[in-house]
DNA sequence: ATGTTTTATGTAATCGATTACACGAAAGTA
DNA sequence: TACTTTCGTGTAATCGATTACATAAAACAT
């Protein structure tokens, strides 16, 4: 069918150079007018369309940025992921996405195909089981690949971070707790060797002793981000010699599953049980007995990498630009944790 | 820092062409063993890394494909992006996503930007507003880029297609509305010039006919995917001299705002009123009122919209496949829709 | 020893664009 | 008129890989 035009086909039917066309395509300054109508006319009639690749190939630029996260089938990353495609749309950037399925493995293998895909920058939230081996991250700055972090960092000189406040994130929803009268409240954290949930853990920590309350050791429980893992935790909590009262939950999923098991057992929610989650998931507004939550802003999180991306892309290679941005979470209180006002 | 090293740098340290070089790496079996290896490991020491534009440019192909969606923020397209990644990643494909926000000129953007960056292959769900203009799909298949539709698709010659039977998932639920013994059955339906919601509707219409039950024109509501616009549609359902007993929604969002709404006015859920969904989103199975939906299987979906590129990606050009696969939905029984065994 | 086949490697074109440099023609200057 | 600029275009190298073709050396046959 139609095969494929370049300009050396359309310097061929007007009888120049392929030079002269790709000047006059380029809007290069020193090419005549006349020159320039005649070539973009044709051109267009001929349907020609640029090779990006040969361009890519030429510059060194490839127009793509990777993205690598966990999972996109989470309402969370999903969103981060609309905040950078959207963010840059205009300027002409496409987003590849790579999935790690928290393997470590595969979060290496990712930074090498994107590095070898020649992306201009690749934006990511690292995997959850730690290494110490940075090996695959300091590949990318080596080949001068603009790195990211969004949400899940890790301390590399040369890296950029877009993250919020946790530690403010859980101060707030635990201090929320303490002002609805809760005395004994339990959390449930992630691997604590990531930032995320160390921090909103010791956010959870101070907001205790900041009121004169007791941290005990036995109400954190570590689980996964899941259901099950949240009903497994409060027959874990119920236990214990003294229950607690409330939980403060590092995921929504796992505040979810500790409200249904709670309810199972006929312990009624909010008035004798509060429970806040993290991240606000759609569901969470959704149910019936909505959940409290903290809002982490993916849509501008997204958005704001996109940003820090766009302004390092362009920057002299030799001046490291690290810049760390710390977006403020928003505590959404709802049903779940609510025994003043309903 | 580390420039980059091409087969030239290798070349060179061994006294031998770039030929041999790139030989010795793609196994060809003409070269001597002793020099196979010994340009491996040269090439291992100095950390080469081919560069994949270079390769792209000379075979014209990327290897990457486009993914274009509606918005990448809900769960199906989510989940089906999940699908197509884990599919082509073990072949080696890398997936570029694109958003319309339902938009028709965003779309036709988003097909010449990917035809011009020289993908694969393009994965789309078309976007609702109807145009009878394809040129901008014929642009692709006339650069013999296999196209493939995945659930919302449209009709045009030489694309493949992977879709649910819609019309099968309307029957079903429909039926089980019946069965659960309402009798006044609405529906919610969306953009009928796309095939899903017609063909959803389509089979409501004949799980009544074959139920002995009439049809009303007055209890098919035209709603956007949100809560509020369920909300609204039950809102002028219960208006009616008859109102209805049960609704039939194609999304699932919107249903979720037809239970708050009746919920609002005190009409029971499911014992007065029942109500299914479409898209099994991850909310419906939370809620304590869980709600009955149909399920699209979109990681499948995902996966078998990949599989169908790779059947067609290295046949020749001159013969177009077009295949037309069609999963088989699943009605998830919840209890906004059952009236038995509660 | 001579001719033939096989093997391993080099040469150079190619993919499709951009761009430094060269150069002839036109325009401007004295 | 002769000399310098300016203008517009052509020539050819380049980005980094692959590969058809050529060729020298080695292996083999007689």
């Amino acid at each position: 069918m139609s095969e494929k035009v370049t300009i050396y086909d359309i310097a061929e039917k007007l009888n120049i150079t392929a030079a002269t066309v790709s000047r006059a395509l380029n809007n290069n300054p020193k090419i005549k007018e006349a020159t320039r109508e005649l070539v973009i006319k044709t051109a267009a009639a001929m349907n020609y369309k640029q090779n990006k690749l040969a361009l890519a190939l030429k510059s060194g630029r490839s127009n793509n940025i990777g993205v690598i996260v966990p999972r996109i089938d989470s309402n969370f990353f999903a969103s981060v992921i609309r905040g950078i495609e959207e963010e840059l749309y205009p300027h002409g950037y496409q987003v590849i996405i790579c999935q790690t399925h928290e393997s470590i493995k595969r979060e290496n293998e990712n930074l090498h195909t994107l590095v070898d895909a020649q992306v201009d920058g690749i934006m990511m939230s690292v995997t959850g089981i730690s290494d110490e081996n940075d090996s695959a991250f300091r590949n990318v700055l080596e080949k001068n690949v603009p790195l990211i972090f969004f949400d899940r960092s890790k301390h590399i000189d040369g890296v950029s971070s877009v993250t919020i406040n946790d530690f403010k994130g859980g101060y707030l929803a635990t201090k929320h707790l303490i002002d609805e009268g809760c005395r004994n409240i339990a959390h449930f954290s992630g691997d604590q060797s990531l930032d995320i949930f160390k921090n909103r853990f010791l956010g959870y920590k101070q907001a205790l002793l900041d009121s004169g309350l007791d941290f005990k050791e036995e109400y954190v429980i570590y689980t996964k981000s899941s259901v099950d893992a949240g009903k497994d935790a409060v027959d874990k909590l119920l236990q214990l010699e003294t229950p607690p009262d409330a939980i403060f939950s590092s995921s929504d999923f796992a505040a979810l599953g500790a409200i249904q098991e709670l309810k199972e057992r006929n312990i009624s929610i909010p008035s004798e049980f509060c429970v806040a989650g993290f991240s606000n998931e759609p569901f969470t507004k959704f149910m019936e007995l909505s959940i409290t939550s903290v809002d982490q802003s993916p849509l501008e999180m997204g958005r704001m990498s996109a940003r820090v991306f766009l302004e390092q892309v362009d920057k002299t290679d030799t001046i490291k630009i690290e810049k760390k941005v710390v977006l403020a979470p928003e505590l959404h209180i709802r049903k779940s944790s609510t025994r003043t006002n309903f």
